[in-house]
DNA sequence: GTTCTAGAAC
DNA sequence: GTTCTAGAAC
């Protein structure tokens, strides 16, 4: 994939270019009306640009906190209110019967965001045992726990790097049930046809 | 976060 | 020989 080039304002000059690092990626789509569902004056929905699951939704808020490591006592209101967000989201995509709703324990992208994502698990863009294990491990940290950890501890206590690391790395398991997969392809066939 | 691909695993 | 994973990307 190319990086996208944009130009500054009014492209007046040809030096002042600047390339977007890949790790501001959200907060170029939620400009994307494509991929943006809806917003209000705290967050913005879209749909995750590669979904992880048949329905995969990402809350995003727009007030400038990079992750749940950013995040402040004084941001519990925007905290509830993307959980909120989310509620809103599950009941208007009913069709698919159950969601989860929370956070990597260390994201990739910055820009806080909570994921809604139906727990199918079927998608063409789940290929790795880390996409598998960061919603199906510790790694993946239900909102509800996050309000719950930002009230008890005035911030939000994260897992370790290293834990982290040993999350991601998990050998592969179901998520519904105790089959463990020799691989990603032995996986994928085990979710679409027996869970 | 994804893409690409070398070399491991089969 | 083909499938699959895991690390680099300037």
């Amino acid at each position: 994939m190319p990086k996208r080039i944009v130009t500054t304002s009014e492209n007046v000059s040809h030096k002042k270019q600047k390339t977007f690092h890949w790790s501001s990626g959200l907060v170029q789509a939620v400009q994307n009306p494509e991929l943006l569902v809806l917003s209000d004056d705290l967050v913005y929905v879209i749909k995750d640009k590669y979904p992880k699951s048949q329905c995969h939704f990402l809350i995003i808020c727009k007030k400038d906190i990079g992750s749940l490591s950013d995040v402040k006592i004084e941001d519990i209101d925007l905290l509830k209110h993307m959980n909120e967000m989310a509620e809103k989201m599950k009941k208007s995509n009913d069709e698919y019967r159950s969601f989860n709703v929370g956070y990597h324990a260390e994201p990739s992208m910055s820009r806080l965001h909570l994921h809604v994502i139906s727990d199918d698990m079927d998608s063409s863009h789940l290929k790795t045992k880390k996409h598998w294990n960061s919603f199906t491990t510790e790694f993946f940290i239900s909102s509800e726990v996050v309000i719950e950890n930002l009230i008890k501890n005035k911030k939000v206590i994260l897992p370790s790097k290293e834990e982290c690391r040993k999350f991601l790395e998990l050998p592969l398991k179901c998520h519904k049930c105790d089959f463990k997969p020799k691989n990603m392809p032995d996986l994928k066939k085990h979710i679409v046809n027996h869970c």
